[in-house]
DNA sequence: GGCAAGCTACTCGGATACACGGTGTCCGAGTGCATGGGG
DNA sequence: CCCCATGCACTCGGACACCGTGTATCCGAGTAGCTTGCC
């Protein structure tokens, strides 16, 4: 799975503790990053509406919605797309024993299991919220850390 | 996750149905899928340790393990390495407010997240057997199916 | 007829090119804010 | 003192190269089985 994810996710985990809009340049000096490729991801939760982007000199980007009610699926499938990790190619329906198109109307026994397993995944990562990432950086990292990441990130003029 | 996955699960099904080696030729003419790229997969499953490689003029593999005790995430695992998909790259002790590397012991949250996913995932293709998928196939595509296929594999000399 | 040596043909296995998606970077279009002048 | 036009600096957004992994292929080493000659 791409490796922007991560990216994406610490972001909308400090851009929780902000109400102003936050550049993507600050984001990106904050976590150490390309700022080029870090604004590919934000503007990929952008194209999902996830955040909201504003432009001019105060520009940046903020949070849409409330923290609680955006999943980490939804970050996930922001920045590396929809499709599902296993594609069936349908290989029962080629070759010389071929089974017919018209005994096809269920998925064969292999994609079902892939499916299954990629649904387990997804239910995984949609029952956490960026909210929850916030209450467990909290608990892990100190009450105030969240505090310490608002203020740099107001205070700090690059 | 690779595309050679699909192709040795359904080489795995196609094998229980028969006692001596299977060339990689002719699980690739039954497939329609490339002979050279398949092998590749199945010398994957031969590190594993799942199939038996048998060389010289009959030769070809066999499943070393009863059907019941291969499970379909030792064939992924097999094919595709056994990495996970995501990786935590530590962003947490980057940047201008990085937290000590003294106070990372447990992983943060979000890999803590990515990594509960991916537990899920592996247990639900740990929880299903080539055997089970072979008994699917029997209750999809008629009892007489996996008949038919091992007779093909047995009288046909390509 | 039985046996052994040699040969053949077929197999696996690893080493070798090609292609696509992810990674990283750059520059241009657009916009809100600050400033300076006028009323 | 208040308002408006102007300029500017900063922002996002998409378009452009680079690299690594997956995809596809080929040829060489090795072996089991068949053939053939001999005892």
């Amino acid at each position: 799975m791409s490796g922007g994810v991560e990216w994406a996710l610490h972001c909308c985990v400090v851009l929780t503790s902000v109400e102003e809009p936050i550049s993507s340049a600050k984001l990106a000096e904050l976590h150490d990053v390309s700022s080029s490729y870090l604004a590919k991801q934000l503007q990929a939760l952008s194209r999902a509406g996830l955040v909201r982007s504003a432009e001019g000199k105060a520009g940046g980007y903020i949070l849409t919605r409330e923290p609680a009610s955006i999943t980490v699926l939804d970050v996930v499938e922001a920045v590396d797309g929809p499709g599902r990790a296993f594609t069936c190619t349908e290989i029962r329906q080629r070759g010389p024993l071929a089974t017919p198109p018209e005994s096809c109307t269920a998925p064969c026994p292999i994609a079902r299991v892939m499916i299954e397993a990629d649904t387990a995944w997804r239910e995984a990562l949609r029952a956490i919220s960026i909210a929850d990432l916030v209450q467990d950086v909290a608990s892990t990292s100190g009450p105030l850390a969240m505090g310490r990441v608002s203020a740099w990130l107001t205070t700090k003029q690059a």
